[in-house]
RNA sequence: GGUUCCGUAGCUCAGUUGGAUAGAGCAACAGCCUUCUAAGCUGUGGGUCGCGCGUUCGAAUCGCGCCGGAAUCACCA
């Protein structure tokens, strides 16, 4: 890396010029700004003291002696406090030569260690995928490939939440209105079909409460007593005692809701290698808890319930076990936490899970510590934030949850009456513009989605807030798509590109472009360190605003001089190659037209 | 009330370990399609970086105090 060369050298220039040892990684090197002439700049500020000159003659002797004793300097400037050094073009040039026909340009060398194991999407099984799941779903892909990227074994996992009080209200409601409904007699998606039932379980409650209420009893207690409510009580405690018809009919409803997360799974391009059903690790936890208990960890309270006190580390008690015995959420995650790190030997499992869970998160890495489980140091949450709607938070009770499959369908129709407006599909298969309806329109999604810093809550207009023009998905589609027509009609062989360049002399643009595709590495590695597809995406969006301002006025095919038109081919392939690279790891098909 | 996070252009967002005149996209306005794909390019306008104080040669960035918003502190998951 060049900067790091640069580094270097300051270093010895400082203790050549002024007899004083730095460290390397203390000297700031930074990209000049475009209004000054250079490539990189070296603050020159902190030398100051020691040089007990002005950071203007300070600048001046430093950017000497880094001419003098480099061959990749071609000349300085120094403007009041900033030496800003010009970069030999052959460097640029070499780098090219160098990188320009490797596949996987910017991925690192994979290491042999534990893998990281990813937990994502984590879905209820009493309703639908909605706009929030997006988010988790496509943060989670694209972590992992990104992971995978720098060279990580990664293995995604998922936790369902297949048990609970949640799936069984949609039974209770499905038994009480559903006259034998299923997806098949009535064309619904499974989970859609599940999650009408919970909603109509939600309706029922709210009016037997209503009716309690009208007949004096206390709104607290009808909210406890309404008999629908007690049928669902009654069911999970059937549940849990393996009661034949209730587990068939869960069975039965689950699958339902599994084919219809697997369509939107599908759909959106996300896959696991492993699933895990909380039904399955409940009772692990269980166990623990119990384990912990008699080795005097945790206690007791007179009504038998468990508990873990954390006021030693500034929270709060926790509720392990309820007095019945039955578990709560933490209960299975402690659980989950040891059969997961059990299964991969993980060096790292991470829980992709939003931000209203940083509590929970810092409560169960405590606990599992306090019980001595040596894996405790091993999970990280990657929190993100929530998706927010104009008129606020999605509220599944108020109806303003944004459905997953509706917001794709409906991109998918913008995306094709856009495209039809531009009369671009004249020339195409109505398979293959079916295809490509699909690819715009996820590209659009997910660009969305991802190029925001995943820690930060986000706004969705969902009227208002996909674009295809701009910083969007389709925007780097489509310049990957020109680059493509343009590869595939230049008439110079592959062999051709895959010479070495002579010396040409490039123009401010691609030099601009040339030094965003040196980036690149360097790019991945910071998306890895901190589990964030937005660098990706506003890299990728940089590069492909740099390419299009090069490419508009810049002759490739019609370039007369031979060497020059093959420096700009090659400059294209490997813009191309970068652009698909990057929409990869955000899980973004690069179409070859468009 | 305690804890955590956030506040940058009309809107949506970038802004690396503190660095130069705070940047994009959308929206608005003005140009560019007989020329490699106009989902594009070029230009114009738009800012008290919530407010104040402090640290520093230098602060959107660090510290403290306010103001405003969100999440969480559940025998929900």
């Amino acid at each position: 890396m060049i900067d790091k060369h640069l580094a270097e050298l300051t270093v010895a220039a400082v203790k050549e010029l002024f007899q004083t040892e730095v460290a390397s990684a203390n000297i700031q090197i930074q990209k000049t700004v475009k209004d000054f002439e250079g490539d990189l700049t070296v603050v020159i500020f902190p030398f100051v003291k020691i040089a007990r000159k002005s950071p203007e003659q300070c600048g001046e002797i430093i950017g000497q002696y880094l001419q003098a004793n480099s061959n990749f300097i071609t000349g300085f400037n120094v403007v009041k406090g900033f030496l800003n050094v010009v970069i030999d073009e052959q460097y640029y040039l070499d780098f090219l030569n160098e990188n320009k026909n490797i596949n996987n340009f910017g991925y690192h060398a994979a290491i042999a260690e534990k893998p990281f194991v990813v937990e994502y999407s984590s879905p209820n099984t009493n309703k639908p995928l909605h706009l929030g799941h997006i988010r988790n779903n496509l943060l989670g892909w694209s972590v992992s490939e990104i992971l995978k990227a720098n060279g990580h074994p990664v293995k995604k996992v998922n936790l369902v939440n297949d048990r609970g009080i949640h799936i069984c209200k949609s039974m209770v409601a499905w038994m009480r209105y559903g006259n034998g409904e299923t997806p098949e007699n009535s064309g619904l998606k499974g989970d859609h079909l599940v999650g009408k039932y919970y909603v109509e379980f939600d309706k029922a409650y709210k009016q037997e409460i209503k009716d309690l209420v009208s007949k004096n009893i206390p709104q607290e207690q009808a909210e406890k007593e309404a008999p629908i409510l007690l049928e669902a009580q009654e069911m999970l405690r059937k549940w849990e005692q393996n009661d034949a018809d209730v587990r068939a009919l869960w069975e039965k409803m689950n699958n339902w809701v599994y084919a219809g997360f697997d369509v939107t799974y599908k759909r959106l391009g996300v896959d696991f290698d492993k699933i895990y059903y909380e039904s399955n690790t409940y009772l692990l936890g269980k166990s623990m808890v119990l384990d912990g208990l008699q080795k005097g960890i945790l206690n007791q309270r007179p009504d038998t319930s468990v508990w873990a006190d954390l006021r030693e580390d500034g929270l709060d008690e926790k509720l392990l076990l309820r007095a019945d015995g039955t578990s709560v959420y933490m209960t299975q995650d402690l659980g989950t936490a040891k059969l997961r790190y059990e299964d991969f030997e993980a060096q790292k499992m991470m829980y992709i899970v939003g931000n209203e869970q940083n509590y929970h998160f810092d409560v169960l890495k405590i606990i599992l510590k306090k019980l001595n489980y040596p894996f405790a140091d091993t999970i990280e949450h990657v929190s993100y934030g929530m998706v927010e709607l104009p008129e606020g938070k999605m509220k599944s009770r108020e109806g303003t949850v944004v459905d997953a499959d509706d917001l794709i369908q409906e991109m998918v129709n913008t995306a094709r009456q856009k495209t039809e407006e531009l009369g671009k599909i004249d020339n195409f298969e109505s398979e293959e513009a079916q295809k490509l309806y699909e690819t715009l329109a996820l590209g659009a999604l997910k660009y969305f989605i991802l190029k925001v810093d995943p820690t930060k809550n986000m706004l969705f207009n969902p009227h208002e807030s996909i674009d295809f023009n701009g910083n969007t998905g389709p925007f780097i589609q489509y310049t990957h798509a020109r680059i493509r027509s343009l590869l595939n009609k230049s008439d110079i062989e592959t062999e051709v590109l895959n010479t070495k360049m002579q010396a040409i002399s490039m123009n401010e643009k691609e030099k601009s472009v040339l030094k965003l595709l040196h980036d690149f590495p360097q790019i991945v590695r910071q998306a890895g360190d901190l589990y964030s597809p937005a660098l990706i995406a506003n890299y990728i969006f940089e590069l492909a605003k740099e390419f299009n301002s090069f490419y508009q006025d810049t002759p490739v095919l019609r370039e007369e001089n031979e060497e020059l038109r093959k420096f700009r081919l090659a400059l294209c392939a490997f813009t191309g190659q970068v652009l698909k690279s990057g929409l990869h790891l955000l899980g973004i098909s690069a179409p070859e037209k468009m």
